[in-house]
DNA sequence: ATGAAAGCGCTAACAC
DNA sequence: GTGTTAGCGCTTTCAT
């Protein structure tokens, strides 16, 4: 079966070719009869528009980029389902890259989008990101954008992120309230506003309970999954901490599994909390408390906010800042005494 | 900034349209200089093709579409994964369709795919779908596809899959071997190939055993997470099996919750194993025994032979069955005693 | 080696 | 109410 054009449509019923684009977009200008014939017709031989052609024309393809470090984890791919929510309910569509938390895959990744692949694009910084020349490169070809979670200061542009401050707040105090007092702060990546912020509310929480910040139970990890589990262990092993803060996950994971290596019992010997959105955190052995970002609310907002600003709705308004709550759930891994 | 084009270049340069376009396609039959000369300018403009433009002369979009029933799910994230590793080392792009396992939205998301917008399908079908018509106007309109996972026997692509049938019978054997006898079977999604060839492995390896299948021990319950655990418990309190097979992660999972409410120890008053990709299932309590499908490499296979496909290799071959083993991990939930 | 021109399928301004 | 026409930015014949 040939693809079925507008032409097509119009020679078999005699009329012309704007006629028929015409009908098909309801237009008040057409005469009820044509139309249904048009419309009939067009049903039958199941036709269906070229995107590309119409994409030429407007300048506009109704499609976003979604730009993340990371595709498998289970923030992201919470955010990419919130995400296509909000596309489906506006008939958008979702452009995947992943930047590998590579600063240079994101690069490439911002120049290909210049091209006018998309009409908007949501990004998440890798960890790597330092400067922001090249989302503004992606700017200046009059291309929307949205950043979420991961987020850089020297950009204008909407932001959704989560409270990271106030939640590690919180979970410090946590900490602090059950009696720990050798905190450990595991920061994942070097540059990202998210961590920046966690681990100030870190100290700044110990600092109100008026105790000296060791800066050496600070320290940073990879952002990716290829962590040195030996490096980590080696670490735990010198600083004997009686609890660590995760900001991300993995981490947290990572010293589930040295702690019963090292036959350290959590909560009694150690504590844990983390940034995570795993689903069966309550499962694990201990259940583990975790800071749980909305990261579908997120994906859903940073869309819906995106695609309003390309349809030019509330651009009176300016840039939007939203900022949303994540949950505390306490669990056993924070218990004072099992 | 303006949108770069070939026209801008060309006037800039005092050569014609063709000229640049040739130049930048690196063709053979212009000269060195002014090759150098455009190519330079092209760079310094930071010039971007207009990826429509030329999608619609050459009705190639180097675009595929990832049709899936959930995103967010440790298997078919990790497949994301995959298809996009698989996408950029091919200078392909991704987009994302939802079908939320439901037949009405994956037909419409096939209609849209017939308007041309990708070159090629990658799909996995939701739990509803029974007739492969949608797929087949699809294919008809020259789109290539290639499914995988759960994919349909009436329909001629390329498929690949995992090794459902002999990994299920591994799975059953081995709780068959550690002293089960009344094993139930928990379905999700009737109409799945992948769900007809885990019972099927279950029941032949009853069979096996001589032992006589009670029927009543397999049910079904829904594929998305809309899980009633009410219906879940009374059915497992009614039949006191002392083992579940569980078709999906989140079936174990309710188990987990269900045998904790009930203060039935894993494994010593019941055994659990299940088909799953989650990541922290050794830190469960008790560990939990998986068959973990090879989500990442069934993703980026499934998405390389469609990309041939497209570019017409191999296409001598016919269409390709690949099945991969997932891997047996037998943990703390199927132990004998603990 | 380079240019002119057609055309991919659609929309929209402009006729009538 | 409908047709004519131009043009979106690119590739690709066909000239020269």
């Amino acid at each position: 079966m040939k693809n079925v054009t507008l032409k097509e449509i119009a020679s078999q019923l005699g009329v012309s070719v704007s006629t028929v684009s015409r009908a098909l977009t309801d237009s008040y200008e057409i005469n009820v009869e044509t139309k249904k014939k048009v419309q009939k017709l067009a049903k039958d031989l199941n036709y269906q528009p070229n995107p590309f052609a119409a994409f030429l024309r407007k300048h506009k393809s109704n499609t976003i980029a979604l730009v993340i470090p990371e595709i498998s984890n289970n923030f992201f791919s919470l955010v990419i389902k919130g995400v296509e929510a909000a596309c489906q309910e506006n008939d958008y569509y979702v452009l995947i890259y992943e930047s590998h938390e590579d600063f240079q895959k994101e690069q490439r990744i911002a120049n290909h989008l210049m091209g006018g692949r998309v009409d908007g694009v949501l990004i998440s910084v890798c960890s790597e990101t330092r400067t922001s020349d090249h989302l503004k490169e992606v700017l200046e070809r009059k291309i929307k954008m949205v950043m979420f979670d991961r987020v850089l200061n020297d950009i204008d542009v909407s932001k959704v992120t989560s409270n990271d401050y106030g939640n590690s707040l919180e979970a410090t105090k946590l900490l602090l309230s059950q009696g720990c007092r050798k905190i450990m702060f595991l920061r994942a990546g070097l540059h990202l506003t998210t961590m920046d912020n966690r681990e100030k509310a870190y100290r700044d929480a110990l600092k109100s309970y008026g105790l000296n910040i060791d800066d050496s139970l600070v320290k940073t990890f990879p952002p990716s999954k290829e962590l040195d589990l030996e490096e980590l262990k080696a670490y735990l092993i010198d600083k004997k901490p009686d609890a660590v803060f995760c900001s991300v996950e993995h981490l947290a994971i990572a010293c589930y599994d040295i702690c019963k290596e090292l036959n350290l019992k959590i909560p009694n010997d150690i504590k844990v909390i983390t940034f995570s959105n795993l689903k069966v955190a309550r499962l694990l052995n201990p259940s583990l408390s975790t800071i749980s970002q909305p990261a579908y609310e997120i994906g859903k907002t940073a869309a819906t906010l995106l695609i309003n600003e390309i349809k030019g709705k509330h651009q009176e308004e300016g840039f939007q800042n939203i900022r949303l709550d994540s949950k505390l759930i306490k669990r056993d891994s924070t218990k004072k005494m099992l």
